[in-house]
DNA sequence: GTCATTATATACCGCCCGTTATGGAAAGCA
DNA sequence: TGCTTTCCATAACGGGCGGTATATAATGAC
């Protein structure tokens, strides 16, 4: 999964690995959100200066962009996983222990990376805000159909409402990762993803 | 509800109501957040200079915490109401239904401005997302305890988690505030709402 | 009228923000 | 050896931040 294409053999060698510093941008962004995170916070964990940051990334929007594609392909994996469990419970657990595992993990940031830069931003964050949120919808989309298809299989009562269930499923998760953010134990946000499992309808 | 015991008889009269610079106050956090509303905001919202803003609060952390004072006495009230409802599941819809009324109502700001402030905040604003996190915890406890009671009263069944159970409502309630910021609408949120209540535990 | 007290208005402080201009260093090519 | 190209390092830019010093205006007390 390179990213880059062709080294260009001209001119100076760059002296640091892409990919490693948009993994560094990455930690400082989900700890410290867009608008809380400097251009000297992120210069510093990338080891880099910042004229090496704008050639390389073109500017902190566009760094935020590539790191928040780097989230949703390394974290976010599970919710594509989610989708291919075979009822609609087990989509529901794999979303929300996957969830409590990537946003309470020891040793990374706690809380969602794109909910913390998207919630409050400044003026000029907000194509960040409507990234976060287009993106977001999209993947409420894939939960919708996924529910749909469940009540066409059968695991799922038929007079549920798919997207309202989707609706809910997230508000869990987004609880989840605010808790997480504001220091609840990983037992604490475990008995929340069992008491919303306990809840959720059967056939 | 006067906030000022006995006005001061000496020295030039002050010029501004300070219950309505508060009020106003609590707008721009409420929409901007503590760190994304700055002091210019504030001020202009208020109508006074900063000056008078810093004789009358202290500075722009302790204008928050007043804010927040106000915000929790006038905008969360229906959480105190909705303990005292009859029964756990009219507990949970007062909490859901108010919650929706209050953070995707009409010519207000949309979302939680505890949330906001404190999800993602800078380094000089952890007192801020301590407050926020120490108030919600109290809160959470009232809840807890509304819950142990319905179990005694027995419309709730016994082997309910009354904590898992209130970290589930407040992550439903967390849910709608954070889908409200992002745009949702209102029938949106209320299908959100009507799915929870579906999957209530009833005895 | 004079004084002490309090509020207002203006202008300013040092600091950090995201961004960029400038000059030199390291490579391939001629 | 130049020449071009690309990257690195330093330092600076204009602007906004939270907070404040100074001077003036408006009141009650005497």
């Amino acid at each position: 999964m390179e990213s880059t294409i062709a080294p260009p053999v001209k001119g100076r060698p760059r002296e640091f690995c892409v990919d490693k510093a948009l993994a560094e941008a990455l930690h400082v962004f989900w700890a410290k959100g867009y608008d809380g995170a400097s251009m000297t916070d992120l210069t510093e964990a990338m080891g880099i200066t910042k004229p090496s940051l704008y050639a390389a990334f073109g500017n902190k929007e566009a760094l935020f962009h590539k790191a928040l594609d780097l989230y949703e392909a390394e974290k976010l994996e599970y919710t594509r996983a989610a989708l291919q469990q075979p009822t609609a419970r087990k989509v529901a657990e794999y979303y929300l222990r996957g969830g409590v595992d990537v946003h309470a993990a020891e040793g990374e940031p706690h809380g969602c990376m794109g909910l913390m830069s998207s919630l409050a931003c400044s003026p000029e964050a907000e194509s960040i805000k409507a990234d976060v949120i287009r993106r977001r919808a999209s993947s409420q989309r894939a939960l919708v159909e996924r529910f749909e298809q469940a009540k066409r299989e059968g695991d799922l009562p038929a007079h549920i409402d798919a997207e309202g269930l989707t609706s809910f499923l997230y508000a869990i998760l987004q609880g989840i990762t605010v808790q997480a953010g504001a220091g609840a134990t990983r037992a604490e946000l475990e008995r929340l993803v069992d008491t919303s499992l306990a809840l959720w309808p059967s056939k």
